[in-house]
DNA sequence: GGTCAATTGTTGAGAAGTCAATTAATAGGA
DNA sequence: TCCTATTAATTGACTTCTCAACAATTGACC
């Protein structure tokens, strides 16, 4: 097997592979797309958040969120409403029935999560997380 | 900072908002896409190919080798015949054109990664690698 | 109070990926 | 030899993302 690639340059190619493939996978397995599961996820976490906050916590583009909070109240999973004090933001929060539907989710998620990682020990994940995080910082201004 | 979630469970959530981040900066800096890229790497080890064992190489799906690779023969960057004896079968090559414009490329790719990795040691490269191997596989058989 | 700048969310255009269905060609077995 | 299964590439439908342009609202400062 031919591999003239520098463990460095190869990262690259690694990372996107493995998300390539973590994306349509995990949402077989949890019958939700990771995106809209983050979503969920933060959602769930509080009250009330409005939508700049939100897009900063999930790390996507504001135009991706505004779409999905939109099918997400057509589902009834939230809903959406207008800050009085400030009409150009918009608060968002879970439905009871999207709180209720989330918990599933966690545990398909969970599940997936467990198997992708089955045989990493403490450390490593700490590493992994550790040297992920450098790498955001690492391009962050570009 | 409110963090509710295990350090597993936030893999998963750097590892796609890392990817989110690095496709356009990948592209603004180098003037071509990762995938792009990838492909035309691949053809420049190579003298001629066909296209399924370069979409086993890149990891992406078989619709999406085709449309690169038509656009990137438009750009006269490959050129592309039939196998004459299984005419089912593509032959990709880089043309004389394309092996130059790759240089370039490579050089800014490779400027790319070193500042995404500039803090990182030859042994955390070595266990991001095998880490990142690993996840692939783990989920390799959904 | 009036103007200019910044912030928030929305929308359209374009790139990239998956999946599933289709076409064409080859291979293998009765 | 003929029928069937497999393989290669293509295409269409769909999703998700980014970026850039836009509208509406608010804030700051003279």
């Amino acid at each position: 097997m031919r591999c003239s690639l520098s463990n460095q340059e190869q990262i690259l190619h690694l990372l996107k592979g493995l998300n390539n493939q973590i994306s349509p996978k995990f949402e077989r397995c949890t019958g939700i797309s990771a995106s809209r599961y983050e979503l969920l996820h933060q959602l769930y976490e509080t009250e009330e958040i409005n939508q700049s906050t939100l897009q900063k916590a999930v790390n996507i583009d504001s135009g991706a969120i505004t779409r999905h909070l939109k099918q997400l109240e057509a589902n009834g999973m939230v809903t959406r409403r207008r800050n009085p004090i400030d009409n150009r933001v918009i608060f968002v929060r879970l439905t009871e029935e999207g709180r209720k539907q989330i918990v599933g989710y966690k545990k398909e998620k969970i599940s997936f999560v467990n198997q992708m990682l089955h045989d990493f020990k403490p450390e490593e994940l700490e590493s992994l997380s550790d040297m992920l995080n450098r790498m955001q910082n690492n391009i962050s201004e570009y």
